[in-house]
This record gives C-alpha cells, structure tokens and sequence, in this order.
DNA sequence: TTGTAGGCGTTATCAT
DNA sequence: ATGATAACGCCTACAA
C-alpha cells in the first residue's frame, strides 16, 4: 500500500519547484504569460500537466477580487414558471455565451414565499461579479438591490422599475403582438379576443398593448380581453370566460402558446373548429405550439438568442468594455402554422 | 459631496474594531458563537448588522477548505435534453432542497460536441464540495472523473457504469415499464408494442426491460419495439414504423409522454382512434401528459422528490453524516386518464 | 526576465 | 472566554 499522497491538491508553489523557477514566475507564465522566457514558460506548462495543477479559485479571489462567477436569477415567486421551456431556452443562452470564458455559472432560485431578499443579500454580498435576471416580477426589489450594490448586471425582460441605468435585453413585445393581432385582421376576422399574461409582468402587459394598438388601428373592438397567468389551465379558464361574454368572437391571440393551447381545448369541446370558426395565434413558438392540433401559429420568442446576448452584455461590461445603455430590443417573428 | 467610502465590503477586523472585542471572538460569535459571552456575542450582533457585513467567501474557504457550492452537472450532448421538463423538476428539487443550507448552486452544462472534459476537469478542481449528477449518457467519462476526483457526489438516474461506490437515486423504471405494460394487458390488450428510450441511457434500457418483463409473463408477443429519442418528432416516426411492421397493434407503451404525444399523433392520421383501436401509455407526467389529446395515461415521473433526496444525500455526505450505499428507488405511480 | 516580500480576509491553534 | 499569531494559496509591486 502506497501513502495517499494526491488527496491534497497541488499547489503553486509546487509547480514552480518543479519547473525550477520561482512563485512569480510560475505565476506569470500561468497568467497569460507575460514577461517569462520561453524556456521558463515551457518548464511551468510541463509541470502544470505533469501535476495536473488548477489554481485555487478562492486564494485567486481574495487578492484579484474577482469571483470568477456570474449569477443567474430566477425569482420563481410560482412554481410553475420554471415549468416553462423559456427556463430551458434562457440557461441555454447563457450557459453557451458563458462557454467561451472561465467564468461559472451560479443560479440563484428564489425561495417561493421569500421575497427576493435572500438573493438581493447576497447579491450585495459580492459574491459574484456579475448578475442577469430573468423572468422578475413587480415587487421583487431586485432592481434596488442591484442598484444599490452597484451590480453590473443585465436584465431579460424589461423591469418592472424603469431605471436608466439598468440595462435589459428583450424581445419588442408591443409589435409583436400588434403583428399577430394584425395577422388575424388581415385573415378576414373582425371580432378578436385577447388573452392576456400576468399584468404583473412587463410582458403581459406589454402583449395586452399590441393587441390593443392593433384593434385600434384597425378601427375594431377592444372589449373582449381575459387575463390569463401564462399556465395551460389558466387559458383555458379565461377562454370560456371569453366565449360567454362574446360568444361571437371570430379570432383569439393569446399572449403565450400554452394558453393558446388551454383555449384550443375549450373551443373544441365548445363545438368550434380551428381555424373555421375562430382562428387562433400563440406567442413562444418554444416546442408545444407545434405539437397542438392543430398546430398554432405564433410569434417565435428568441430566448436563447437574447440569453446569449445578456450574458454578452454583461461580459464586455466585466471587462470594462463600456457598458450598454439602451434597451435590445429582439423582434418576434410571425411563424404560420394552421391556427389561422 | 462626501467620499464614496462604501465601496469596500466590510471585513471581520472593522466589525471586531467596532464591537470592541478581538478579531477571533468576532470570527467565532459569527460562526456559531460558541465561547463566547453573551456581551461579546451581543456587540457584534451589532455591529454586523450596522455594518452590513457579509464573511467573504474567498477568504474563508481558503482555510476551511471548503467552496460552499455544489455543483448540478447536465451533460447535454443533445441540445433537446435541456428543454425537457424534467430539467426544470431537477432544478427546483435541488434548489429547495439547498434552500435549508447556504451552499451555493453551481450550474455546470456541457458544451455540445464535448466530451465532459472540461466539466470532469472542474471537479477534480476542487471548485465545489459536491456534485449531483443528471441525465448523463454512457461514455460520459464523469463516472470515472467523479471516482477519481473522490468528491462526493450523487447520480440522479442510474449510471452507464456500475460501481459500488457511486451513489444514485432513480425511479425504479423496470418495475415501473412492467406495470404499464401490465394494465394494458390488463385492459385485454393483447398485441403490445413499445416505443424505447436512446438506449445509451440506463432509463431506455430500463424501461424497455420493464415492457418486456411483463410481456413476458402473460405470455405475449415481444417484438413490436421501435426506438426513440424522447422527442416528440421521435417518438412520431417510431410509431410509424411500429405501424408499417405490426399494423395489427392495439397498444403501445412509450418511454416518454413527449414520445407518447408524437405517437398519438401518427395513429390518430392514421384513422386510429385511441383508446378505441389502441391503448396509449406515456411516462412522466411532467404537463404534456395531461394536455394532450386524449389526455394520457401515464407514469408519475418523481423528477423533484427524487432530485431532493439526491441533496439531502449529497448533504449528508458532506457534513459527514454517513455515505449511502445502496441506490435509493422511487416508484412511478400510475396516473388514469383517457388513453387507456 | 526573475525573485523577494508582503498582503488579501478568514479560521484555527494555543497560550493566557 | 479571549486574544495574539500563524497559516490557507495566490498575485503583484518592487528590487535585483
């Protein structure tokens, strides 16, 4: 039996005995390299493989400052929003942007319940460099927090408190939903239904706008608007309420594909046909949109891509390549299925 | 104007300074307040919360030796893994579960196309305290990085590679497949066919099993079995074949709701009515079970209960309260509705 | 180009 | 119960 020698992880001083040279210079030569021979840096790069040396995240830390780590936040005040494929699309986003650095990726899930204060401590306790939000509701105190930490941090969706210094990425909400409902004028119809997603949310809100804008514009009626809470049931709820205060009604956007979906639903079993009767337009386009019958036309919602950007965002901002000021607005193309 | 003197964090010697006492009692009234006297204890108590202090990390588990993060690793080599719901059930299972704790969540995904390496690199780094491991496949080398590393660490699923010393938690899927299988035999089901999981998951392999057992007893047919993907678009063309090749099925077990939909799909073009003509069962009842048309019979997929007691076993671990041995089996209870 | 000498903020050891 | 003091592993002036 051997002694267990390798249950200690090499050190750097190590490294530099065993390349033959001293702590800064293997320092150095493990940094980028600067200002080291080649001959040093050769025998550090040796020694480093040889070891299998990685250099301890906390010691580098405490002298650089920096925590090598960005934090994602979900503030799940509902369980059900991390249900949502748009979880998948942003962790995605940002774990692929995040890729081509070193840095790590911390996730902080709000407890359900709590508000948001846990997270804003330790937001404010510099544990991480950096922060992107997603998907916050009003209320959260999120963006004081950040404010108040001086976090650079990048918001996806746009915050409920409009400050001009808290950059956020997010898809054009309002012309998108003005597209769609557009889409169903020109279909023919006259008499479209809205349902609408939490008002809480900037993008519930937002959506219910276009729709409106749209209406307007086209000289229709805006009356018949239900809220929904973006969950299956909750769509399906709000278009039966729909259904019996407008029994008319010939077209339905809905503000996210899965309360398309629950309307779906309610209007076959109300003895409607899709698309004969009422047509009918989702938003997300993030998997179940195709996979309805009959398959919905909807806006596709670039979560990855604004994800990828957040993060980029967020990135040039830690390396001091200035810092973004204006909103990244995103436009959510029109994708037709058979739901018109 | 007055200096911006808040831009440091506090640190353990200004809290001691303004609570009066020496550093090592403010450190030690901080941690756990053993020693200390009530006074003493008080005064920082104080002083903490005047000063907002938060112990920085680095520093501590500089001599702790300890990170204060978990890893959650998901080695996607397929994008689509990432959108499943069953991510989503994982996450908030771990979540809540560090919720009790202050251990940090660090999300560790892997870069399409390669092979883990990085990720197996990370963890023999010592940059976490543990690790939980989801959804991997074989060949992930993970296995062998987690053994090698000696770092704690709790598989969600059974391992491609078998060793006695790595921990798992999964839902016992052969049993689970079979009593599928059985109720449709039970329904008088006769001609039963199955559409599998990648079988380079221990879950498709499994499952399979499951569906063969229990042909196997009633003394039925086994060779109706198509392979999947776990998609929906798999799970499609898998039916389709199954229908060229036994087009005198009259039920299908799937390894997955999502496979499941696209089945119902491919039968329902073909002017098969289910369950009139054919019986479906699912697996997971993660949402898609219950909003498709008809709504499927399916297998409770525990992914949060199951994705909890892997932290808690983790957790265990790591404060040195005893190591689990055994792999620990949830059952996936049978849900009833419409396919059947 | 290289090495020497602190110091980053905590915890742990050991007297007191 | 308390307080010096020595690590922990790394980076970075500064001097050579």
């Amino acid at each position: 039996m051997s002694i267990d020698r390798q249950s200690t992880a090499p050190t750097l001083d190590e490294v530099a005995q065993a390349a033959g040279v001293s702590r800064s210079t293997a320092s150095r030569a493990i940094n980028g390299g600067d200002r080291v021979s080649p001959e040093a840096q050769a025998a550090v790069d040796a020694a480093v493989a040889r070891l299998g040396y990685t250099p301890n995240r906390a010691a580098r830390s405490l002298v650089t400052r920096r925590t090598g780590s960005v934090a994602l936040v979900i503030p799940e005040p509902d369980g059900r929003v991390l249900a949502d494929p748009f979880l998948a699309g942003t962790l995605r986003g940002v774990g692929h942007a995040l890729d081509a650095t070193d840095l790590q990726l911390v996730l902080l899930i709000a407890r359900p319940g709590e508000h948001a204060g846990r997270i804003a401590r330790y937001l404010k306790g510099g544990h991480v460099d950096g922060a992107i939000i997603a998907s916050h509701h009003q209320g959260d105190e999120l963006e004081n927090a950040i404010l108040a930490a001086h976090l650079p941090a990048v918001f996806i969706g746009r915050p409920a408190v409009e400050a001009e210094s808290l950059v956020y990425v997010d898809v054009d909400n309002v012309a998108a939903a003005r597209r769609a409902t557009q889409r169903l004028v020109d279909a023919g119809r006259t008499r479209i239904a809205t349902i609408a997603g939490p008002l809480d949310m900037s993008v519930g809100h937002d959506r219910l706008e276009g729709w409106r804008a749209a209406l307007v514009h086209a000289g229709l009626d805006v009356k018949a608007s239900a809220d929904g809470d973006f969950t299956l049931t909750g769509g399906a709820i709000a278009m039966q309420r729909l259904l019996d205060d407008h029994p008319d009604l010939d077209a339905v956007f809905a503000a996210s594909d899965l309360m398309a979906q629950g309307a779906l639903r309610v209007l076959q079993s109300a003895g409607r046909t899709v698309p004969g009767d009422v047509s009918v337009i989702g938003f997300d386009d993030l998997g179940v949109a195709a996979a309805t019958t009959p398959p919905l036309t909807t806006l596709r919602n670039p979560v990855e891509q604004m994800a990828r950007t957040a993060t980029n965002v967020l990135l040039d901002e830690l390396e001091g390549r200035g810092r973004a000021t204006r909103p990244i607005l995103y436009p959510a193309e029109l994708v037709e299925r058979a739901s018109v």
